[in-house]
DNA sequence: ACCCTTGTTCGACAATCATCGAACAACACC
DNA sequence: GGTGTTGTTCGATGATTGTCGAACAAGGGT
């Protein structure tokens, strides 16, 4: 089964979008931004393990992660250069949390 | 009726990818980037008015746009500012054609 | 007053989506 | 080989969403 990781050019925006506009995907991207390849496991947001791979799907198949896989784990990874360099300042606006200010 | 045009830094992020994550939404967007403020029935992107009223009602509860009345129109403007100022390069990395290669 | 134009609101309907438990697959380790 | 860990896949289900036509409201003309 071929892990289905889009050319990010052949994404539209739209479904780029769609997957960021999800809390629990949010926070996902949030943990990969900041600790960077981490196992899906490592994912604890309060959902099940079929919905945080569902998730991670999503995510993949909008071109916005990379998967490998290591023993029983599978590392995922953010695709930021690819990112910045197509939606330059997406990732920046969206990752950075706000104060409730 | 008040037009529900809330404080941009009271709508969750995920309100505003969602808000943008729709074509016919991103198309009036592009519309009102290159446009400027225009009437509603300006937006023809081959839905109807009842939907197009939607897509409208849902950019402007998202805080992405302010509508005034203007005689039997109502006119719609992107609220460009408090976008850039709260997140910096959204709109830009959203807004610009992508070739599609 | 009448009509036309412009939008909004109201169901309704089909499609998509987030979520879950259970079953399954792959790998490691003893 | 058996057991445990880690993920994925498969329905199912409830919620959300995009879409429409029809009805309604507000203004501007004539």
């Amino acid at each position: 089964m071929e892990p289905h990781e889009p050319d990010l050019t052949a994404v539209p925006v739209t479904s780029v979008l769609a997957a960021l506009a999800d809390d629990v995907r949010l926070q996902i991207v949030r943990a990969l931004a900041e600790g960077g390849e981490s196992a899906c496991g490592s994912f604890d947001f309060g959902v099940s393990k079929a919905t945080r791979s569902h998730h991670l799907k999503v995510l993949r198949e909008a071109g916005l992660t990379r998967t490998r896989a290591a023993g029983t784990s599978r590392l995922v990874r953010l695709r930021r250069d690819e990112l910045d360099k197509l939606y330059p300042g997406l990732l920046d606006a969206v990752l950075t949390q706000r104060p409730p200010a």
